[in-house]
DNA sequence: ACATGATGTAATATATACTTGATATTATAT
DNA sequence: ATATAATATCAAGTATATATTACATCATGT
């Protein structure tokens, strides 16, 4: 999995820290870290509280093309 | 979790059966009919992978509209 | 009536998302 | 120089997404 600079750059343009993106999706912020370093598939239903909570929409913060995928 | 309609809509619109859904998506039959019936909080991933393959996007797929508050 | 395809469920098993608690590093401020 | 905030990462535990196997129902066709 790759990184999501799209999630990263959306907190930033909000000046969130992670910990704050944590609070407010109600998880661990080293959940939000290993999403934002590619290390977790996070499931939809987190990523919509993230996309609530950053007022971005899901294609905004977790689209990807196609690319070599390896599921 | 409700159901979700919007998958089972955009299936009936391709023509494709659960089956074959799972099949292009690389996951079991029941997978798909958990995720349409509400059982499920799919991955990110999975949700992208049956986004393309029914031609659609997240956000039209599954985005959701806040869930019931319960007041 | 019978066969078949599509769907809805259920039980048990495995992989992995996510938690908690910790340490290390880097940047910024004092 | 030294605190402190933010990030990165690790290890061990819990919760749940997904697989597999199986069975029941409903529809359509023969």
């Amino acid at each position: 999995m790759s990184k999501n600079l799209k999630l990263k750059a959306a907190r930033a343009e909000r000046d969130m820290t992670q910990k704050a993106l944590a609070d407010a999706a109600g998880v661990s912020r080293q959940t939000i870290n290993a999403i934002e370093q590619g290390e977790y598939n996070p499931t939809i239903k987190l990523c919509l509280t993230i996309c609530r909570a950053l007022g971005k929409t899901l294609d905004e913060l977790f689209w990807e093309d196609e690319e070599d995928e390896t599921i």
